[in-house]
DNA sequence: CTTGAGAGTAGACCATCGGTCGGTATAATA
DNA sequence: TATTATACCGACCGATGGTCTACTCTCAAG
């Protein structure tokens, strides 16, 4: 019965990769709907077919973002030999890699990631993640609490402030950019070096660990990937596209 | 020259007031400007001679309020009596009560106040108060760091994540809330309750100090305002105002 | 082979949005 | 009195997110 041009997914799938891109690079706001079904090369009632908002639209980005990121994550919760602590430190560093990862791509693509008007596209991304991952957490922390690895009274509270704390970084990021040049990237990768030590220990001590039992990665991996991104194709992508009328 | 018709100022902080209390029952996105204006009784032309934009409104009501959360503390801080511990002790008090007195008069004008909607509001809210507290809390804390008070490598860090944790006690509320009954308040004063006990050691921790040096307002104390809001005058107070001409 | 139901598509159209603009009224100054 | 700047008004503007009707294409049923 229906036309297939291409397999059904397919067609909505690519929507939110054009979405994506004009979100990412202009923001929620100001990539206007017809903006998305322009460079989509789509009708409005084609869109509307796919989605019943431009809320929607948003809504499935971020769902997607978080099943992403929730199916890079499941072998470490598979792993039967990992500890507790273990767990938490492959979980933090998958976490952190990802984040950093996305952050070195976008940066690649247009310096405006982390610009304010960004916020709605961010929050909901982390709500979404937040709402995939926060179970996992608060499940390794209540193993670790009963084999005696953690001390805490409160697991489900842990693992927000843990949420928090990764949500947190990409504040600092945005905090330590002023204009966009090379320096400033260079001081947003040293504040954020710096904040994922103070982490780090935090979460020790609020694990009642010895300090440096957590680790989110390596020190230097943030730089390392960020300056490799740079230099790399990504790099040299096409600008950010967008279809006015009008510039 | 001016038409005087009250004071030159009252004008200002009356379009703010009704621009307050439809933000904070509506949101800032659903609350149209026409919207703002109609409840104020002001034309268009008169709203865009004193501001520049529906932005510029936003940010001159976070603003107000970070006036009057700083306004509340400068005692504190005037104080030359206190250390290091007692200040952020206070401080943190002090912030605690204005956010549960604002949580309990939004309370009272309608359960939305914690809905996703209000995310640009609070977060404008939110960063306005931080850059006004963020540099008292750092001055603090590196003053204690000197006397050998707290113990921390990294003074703004954790300035930081104090703000971070003042930010959350917002979506602890949120979380709690699926309707808006009697029992999801309770609920929601609980978990509160609990997450500032989390608060307090975890800041213990990452300070260095024994657990129980902070002291963020006495436990019961968010039962006790909210409860005492609700039965008040402020709960009987008329319920949102909002003038569209088709419902 | 015909047909008709429904997924998929197109784009004119709509109310409403934030914001602009030409104009008017007032009153202190010159 | 003429000038000038402030305070204010509301019709109007382009753009936005969203709706609606009409059409095309496909394929299973007859």
């Amino acid at each position: 019965m229906p036309r297939i041009i291409k397999h059904p997914e397919l067609r909505r799938e690519e929507l939110l990769d054009h979405a994506q891109a004009l979100f990412l690079t202009h923001g929620y706001d100001k990539a206007s709907l017809n903006d998305v079904i322009a460079t989509a090369g789509v009708s409005k009632g084609a869109f509307y077919h796919y989605f019943a908002s431009k809320e929607a639209l948003l809504e499935a980005l971020a769902a997607r973002f978080a099943r992403q990121a929730l199916a890079g994550v499941q072998d470490v919760l598979g792993d039967p030999a990992l500890d507790p602590l273990g767990r938490l430190n492959a979980l933090l560093a998958k976490s952190r890699q990802a984040k950093v990862e996305t952050a070195a791509e976008a940066w690649a693509l247009f310096e405006t990631m982390f610009r304010p008007e960004n916020l709605v596209l961010f929050h909901r991304i982390n709500l979404a993640a937040g709402a995939a991952f926060s179970p996992l957490l608060v499940e390794i922390i209540k193993q670790g609490v009963a084999d005696g690895t953690f001390r805490t009274f409160d697991p489900e509270g842990v693992a927000d402030i843990v949420m928090q704390f990764g949500m947190a970084t990409h504040d600092v990021v945005a905090k330590a950019i002023v204009g966009g040049s090379n320096a400033d990237m260079d001081m947003a990768i040293e504040a954020l070096e710096k904040r994922v030590r103070l982490y780090e220990i935090a979460l020790d001590r609020i694990l009642g660990l010895p300090d440096g039992s957590i680790r989110i990665g390596e020190p230097g991996y943030v730089r390392a990937v960020m300056t490799a991104r740079r230099a790399g194709p990504a790099a040299r992508r096409a600008v950010p596209p967008k279809i006015r009328k009008r510039s």
